[in-house]
DNA sequence: GTCTATATGCGGATAGAC
DNA sequence: GTCTATCCGCATATAGAC
């Protein structure tokens, strides 16, 4: 199948979005223009337009892309074992997968605000499904009574929030390994919600 | 000693500072205008002027006078008893303040990167002013035996960003009084660092 | 599929009147 | 101390050539 000069749309898509991530991660929405976005890929500024109809669904498509990714990583992780079991998982998965897309991460916790109210309900509701994972497994171990956690809903927020923060001081070859890192939160993550 | 009409400089300038913590917390530096903050301070563009050399200088003297408030906030409250119960007084002190100043503490996390290296810098250090004193506690009480905490650094970030998490889903007048967010995270660092 | 050119509007910052 | 007017540049997005 003969194919035009010049076109490159399997190529070009992935790249556009890859240096919209960067970009936006790095500067903030607001403070990137889709000049700088083309001149990272090698095009005019116009033929991005090919890939997105707009500055923000392209913010928005970067967004959900991260969440889905997320949420279907964890379903292929979760199954099987008991509560004390699948928090560890969940532990070490959490901090693995995020390190591994500090931009995405950092972009999805500061640019939520620059959506439109459908696309950021969209994000949120995501989200909502990712911590409901982590809630249902604290409310299953206080149920059984190998966890004591009260509130499971803002101990899902807590914990959470604790383990994200590791992409904001790791630094890849410094003196602590991931999975020291993992064994670090883990031994904290458990003696915080043990009975 | 008589006045100018139209002279309004202890008054515009506190106005002018509130007015572009809110606006830069809610849609991110580079998406506000100086025209947005003065519309909302109700001069015109120009006379912001007055007030600071430019932009950035603005989103610095916010950072900057929150971080020193911070932290001499926590200086004043410190003193006195063994690192388990100033580890208690640091955790209600850290969301009670926060919760109190939460434009401040979202762009804290968000625009430092908007900052030039110089400022930057500035606002780094005196954040790890306030990491350290949280580590001190944390290695004082693993010295004495009464905590165990391997990591003390590590450690400092984990409760930091845990801590600091509840600015994003704390709702004033919700099911949870501070007074109780502030128990429930106290027991949950209590028994992640206990020996 | 990508380019050049352009429409149209808003950005930060300054000058000078009042 | 504040206003009006303005310089000058860059923003998003589109049109039409190749």
């Amino acid at each position: 199948m003969a194919r035009k000069t010049g076109s490159h749309s399997e190529i070009t898509g992935p790249r556009v979005r890859a240096a919209a991530l960067r970009l936006f991660a790095r500067h903030g929405f607001a403070a990137v223009s889709m000049r700088q976005i083309a001149a990272e890929v090698g095009v005019q500024a116009g033929a991005l337009y090919l890939y997105t109809p707009d500055k923000e669904t392209l913010l928005f498509e970067l967004l959900h892309e991260h969440m889905v990714d997320l949420i279907s990583a964890w379903d292929a992780i979760e199954a099987g074992g008991g509560p004390e079991e699948r928090l560890e998982r969940f532990v070490r998965f959490h901090i693995r997968h995020n390190l591994a897309r500090l931009d995405a991460v950092f972009l999805s916790y500061m640019e939520l605000r620059s959506l439109g109210p459908g696309n950021f309900r969209t994000i949120e509701g995501l989200r909502r499904d990712y911590e409901n994972r982590l809630e249902a497994i604290l409310q299953e171990g206080t149920a059984l009574g190998v966890f004591s956690v009260p509130e499971g809903r803002i101990t899902a927020f807590a914990l959470i929030a604790m383990l994200t923060g590791v992409t904001t001081w790791f630094r890849e070859g410094g003196r602590l390994s991931r999975d020291r890192v993992g064994d670090l939160y883990w031994a904290m993550v458990r003696r915080a919600v043990s009975a």
